[in-house]
RNA sequence: GCCCCAUUGGAGUAGCGGUUAUCUCGUCAGCCUUUCAAGCUGAAGAACACGGGUUCGAAUCCCGUAUGGGGUACCA
C-alpha cells in the first residue's frame, strides 16, 4: 500500500532583490525535500515590504527558479496565473487572514493590547540592557486592568497587539531536523508585537499565520530565523484550536553561505544573483548540483548529483551544520563535467545562444550544415568550463577576417620570418592540391610537413595554428583546418606571411 | 549586555566511542601531446580551534575559553 504523504513545504522569498545564491540553495532543499517525499512545494512571495518589493524582482525570482529547474506545485506562475487553492500566494493579498487569526489568539488568551509609545519602549530597552538583563519588553501593558484598557481606548490612544508569552512553562524547545533540539529559556522570549498600530501584521506573525493556514509541515529556511523560531512556535500553539494537536511544523535551519573571505555572502563578493551565473555560462543542472553541495552531501564520495538524483535521494539529516564558503572554482569544475557529458546534439543547442549573441551563428546556419556543428561540438565541449568560452574559442571559424594576437604573432610567426614563410607556403601548396578536404586527408597531408621541412613539429604546427586561428590556443589543428574549409584556410595562410 | 548556533588539510565534506581520519575541488610534479584542455599516475597538505573532564579508549560524549555567525525593531 502506497504511503500517503502529506509533506508541504514552502519557499517564501522577499522580492526585495533577485534570487541570490543563499535563497536559491534554500529553494533547492525545499524542492528536493518535497519531491523526495512526494509532497507539495509551495512558492509564496513575502512582499510585505512595500518600499523594496517590486514586480520586476518577483519576475526575476520566478525566472531564476524556472531556469534552475525548480518547479513548484502552488504559487504564482510565469504566465501570471496561479496554481493551488491555499492562496493567495502573495503576502500582501492575504491581509484578510490575519485579523481572524489575531481574534483566535485573543480568544485563547494569547494576545494583549499595548499602548506604550516608541519613545517609552526604546528608553525601557536601553535601561534593561544597561542593567545587564534581557532586552525584551517589560510587559507594562500586559497587566493593565480591563478598566485601564478601556480608559485608554476611549482616549483614542494608539495600540499594538502583543503576544502573551506563557508564564507557566520554563522553555520552548525547537526540534530542528538539522541541529537537534534547541532549548530557549522562556524568560528570553519577548512579548513581541503581532499587529502594528496601523493594523498590519509583523513578519513573525504574518509568516506564522501563513504557514499555519497553508498547512506547511516542514519549514526549511536560513538559520537567521532560528532565534525567531521559539516565538513562532508560541504563535503556532496559540493559533491552534485546543482540540487540534500537532499544529507546529517541523523545522530545519540551514547555515548561511559565506563568501571566500568567510563573511556572509553579499554583493561585495561579486556575483551573487543566480541570473548572473547564468550569464557567466553556468548550466542550470550544474548550478543546482553545486549549490546543493554547499551544505549537503549524498555520501562521502559523490560530487556529480543530477536533479533526478537530488529528487530521489535528498535528505535533511545529511545537511551540514556548518556554514559553507562559496567556491567558484569547484562550481566551474562541476560545470565542466556537465558540459563534457552533454551529447553532441545537446551541446550544439547549448552553444547556439552564445554564438547567436556574439553574432557568429544562427539556428538557420545550424539547419543548413548540421554535420559541421556536429564535428565542432566535441572539440569545444571537452576544453571549456563555462559556456561563455565557446565564443573566443570558435570565433576564428565564423568570421571572414581574424585578428592575430600580438603575442602569438611574435612567438610563432615573427621569430624567424623566413622559416614562417616557408612553412606557410609549403602548407598552402600541400593543401591546395587536396581534392578531398576531409580530416583524414588533411591530416595525411600536413603531418609529414615537419620532417619534409626538417623542422620541429612544434615550430611548424604553431605557425599554422596562429596563421589560421590567430591564437596560440585553439582546437586541434587538423580539425580546425578542416572546419575552416579549404578556401578560407588558404586565405589565412597567405595573408599571414 | 542577554539568548542561540557553528568550529575536521587552502575550499567543500565523510566520520556519529576503537580508521594508516573519507572523497571532491584547488595546488605541485610526471606521463600523454602540434597548442590549450581533457585523461592517466603520483605528491605535498589536517595530530580534527584551544583547555579541562568522562572512558580501557574521544574528531566523535560533557563543561569551559577563544573565534566566527545569527537574533535581541510597530524590518523581513
Amino acid at each position: 500500500m502506497p504511503e500517503v504523504s502529506s509533506v508541504r513545504v514552502r519557499f517564501a522569498p522577499s522580492p526585495t532583490g533577485t534570487l541570490h545564491l543563499g535563497g536559491a540553495r534554500t529553494a533547492i532543499y525545499n524542492w528536493a525535500f518535497a519531491r523526495k517525499h512526494g509532497g507539495d512545494f509551495i512558492l509564496r512571495i513575502d512582499d510585505t515590504d512595500p518600499e523594496r518589493s517590486t514586480p520586476e524582482n518577483v519576475q526575476q525570482i520566478l525566472d531564476a527558479m524556472t531556469w534552475l529547474g525548480l518547479d513548484w506545485d502552488e504559487g504564482p506562475s510565469l504566465d501570471g496565473s496561479i496554481a493551488g487553492d491555499a492562496g493567495p500566494y502573495f503576502q500582501t493579498q492575504r491581509s484578510s487572514t490575519y485579523q481572524p487569526a489575531l481574534e483566535k489568539m485573543i480568544a485563547n488568551n494569547a494576545a494583549y493590547r499595548c499602548f506604550c509609545s516608541a519613545g517609552e519602549l526604546s528608553a525601557k530597552r536601553d535601561a534593561a540592557r544597561l542593567a545587564g538583563g534581557s532586552s525584551g519588553y517589560d510587559r507594562t501593558c500586559r497587566f493593565l486592568s480591563d478598566d485601564e484598557v478601556k480608559t485608554r481606548i476611549d482616549a483614542d490612544l494608539p495600540f499594538v497587539w502583543r503576544l502573551k508569552v506563557p508564564e507557566v512553562r520554563t522553555s520552548v524547545i525547537v526540534k530542528d531536523l538539522v541541529r537537534g533540539d534547541i532549548e530557549f529559556p522562556i524568560e528570553t522570549i519577548d512579548d513581541l508585537v503581532l499587529m502594528r498600530s496601523d493594523g498590519t501584521p509583523t513578519y513573525n506573525f504574518a509568516s506564522t499565520v501563513d504557514d499555519a493556514t497553508m498547512g506547511i509541515t516542514h519549514i526549511i529556511r536560513g538559520d537567521d530565523h532560528l532565534s525567531n523560531t521559539p516565538k513562532q512556535i508560541l504563535i503556532f500553539e496559540a493559533l491552534a484550536s485546543d482540540d487540534k494537536g500537532g499544529a507546529v511544523p517541523a523545522f530545519a535551519h540551514l547555515s548561511m553561505i559565506y563568501g571566500e573571505d568567510g563573511k556572509k555572502l553579499s554583493k561585495r563578493h561579486g556575483a551573487v544573483g543566480v541570473e548572473e551565473f547564468a550569464e557567466m555560462g553556468f548550466l542550470p543542472d550544474a548550478m543546482l548540483n553545486g549549490l546543493a553541495l554547499l551544505g549537503w552531501s549524498l555520501d562521502a564520495e559523490t560530487t556529480i548529483i543530477t536533479p533526478e538524483m537530488l529528487k530521489a535521494q535528498f535528505s535533511l539529516d545529511r545537511v551540514s551544520k556548518n556554514p559553507a564558503r562559496f567556491d567558484i572554482a569547484k562550481l566551474e569544475h562541476i560545470n565542466s563535467i556537465y558540459i563534457q557529458e552533454m551529447n553532441t546534439e545537446k551541446f550544439v543547442q547549448a552553444m547556439l545562444p552564445w554564438l547567436e549573441e556574439a553574432g557568429l551563428s544562427s539556428s538557420a546556419d545550424v539547419a543548413v550544415r548540421p554535420e559541421w556543428y556536429t564535428e565542432l561540438a566535441p572539440l569545444i565541449s571537452e576544453r571549456i568550463k563555462l559556456m561563455t568560452e565557446v565564443v573566443p574559442m570558435t570565433k576564428f571559424l565564423f568570421v571572414d577576417e581574424i585578428e592575430i594576437d600580438e603575442k602569438a604573432r611574435a612567438k610563432a610567426l615573427d621569430k624567424d620570418p623566413e622559416v614562417t614563410a616557408a612553412v606557410l607556403a609549403a602548407t598552402s601548396s600541400t593543401i591546395e592540391g587536396l581534392d578531398d578536404f576531409s580530416l583524414s586527408s588533411i591530416e595525411a597531408a600536413i603531418k609529414d610537413l615537419p620532417s619534409k621541412l626538417d623542422l620541429k613539429p612544434r615550430v611548424v604546427f604553431q605557425a599554422i595554428r596562429v596563421a589560421i586561428s590567430g591564437s596560440l590556443v585553439s582546437p586541434p589543428l587538423f580539425e580546425s583546418v578542416a572546419l575552416l574549409g579549404k578556401e578560407r584556410a588558404l586565405e589565412r595562410l597567405s595573408s599571414a606571411i
